[in-house]
DNA sequence: ACATGTAATGCAACAATGTTGCAAATATAA
DNA sequence: TTATATTTGCAACATTGTTGCATTACATGT
């Protein structure tokens, strides 16, 4: 399993508090997650910018990655947890429980684009129900 | 062609002068608007608040859709503007100059998702170049 | 045309999130 | 250990989402 350090070291970026925070928190966790579900316990760890900066800087270097859900919240995730190299970034949220999965490998897409239009990456999100909320819910 | 009353009428809504003009611009556009684009020469016409409210109650009537780009941006279009009746909506966001398309009929997706996970509805955005920008980018 | 009840509006106010500039603190490499 | 480039925290501001409430407008029946 690939560390923290690693993954900084990788990328030609300095180790600091922050950027460990964040890399150690997704790379534990098998789902995406908030701003605020990254902090945890720890809200007041880092100011607001520097995390926010920080964010911005790992989703440049290739380490992250945005997810915009419908209701305009926002949560990350390691690229990593996409296999495919085919630029789909597929994910599910649950409406029920708000989780929200990155969907690896058996995804396809296609669309029939209007002339001479040209595609460079397409993201998609399933809502619907996580299995648990399925069961619970009727 | 449908007309403003029209609609409004068919889900039993007041006919208010922002109501009016919203669907009027949406009716206009062969593209998805934003808040602001709607608004367009007349900024000031309708209260902010008001502006949010209608375009919530013209939502939750079925009458236009919000589509959520990840830029964090907001759009919004007729729902007439897709055919489908399978909950794929389907959009094209073009990186250079912002325009947003409903796409219309020949898009498929399929996903394998998680042992009873259940979809509702899928959300697809596509990035890249409109026919404009591509001819004149590179 | 008018009165009436209901629904929509405008305004104030606040919350959440995104964004920048800048001085102080820190990480790395020499 | 020192030098330098990078990162941080803070203040400040912008944008967007959201609610409560008093005023106004709409649609319906008279
Ligand atoms: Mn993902
Ligand atoms: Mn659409
Ligand atoms: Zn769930
Ligand atoms: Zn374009």
């Amino acid at each position: 399993m690939i560390t923290v350090e690693e993954i900084l070291r990788k990328q030609d970026l300095r180790g600091t508090a922050c950027r460990r925070f964040i890399i150690n928190g997704l790379l534990e966790s098998d789902r995406a997650l908030s701003e605020n579900e990254l902090k945890g316990d720890f809200p007041e760890l880092f100011d607001r910018v520097t995390f926010y900066r920080t964010l911005i800087t790992l989703e440049e270097h290739g380490i992250i990655h945005k997810i915009v859900l419908n209701d305009n919240s926002v949560k990350y995730a390691l690229n990593s947890h996409h296999q495919n190299e085919n630029n789909l970034h597929s994910h599910f949220h649950c409406e029920e429980c708000d989780e929200v999965l990155c969907l690896e490998g058996k995804t396809r897409f296609e669309a029939e684009l209007p002339d001479n239009f040209v595609s460079h990456s397409v993201f998609v999100v399933i809502e619907g129900f996580c299995a648990d909320c399925a069961s619970h819910i009727k």
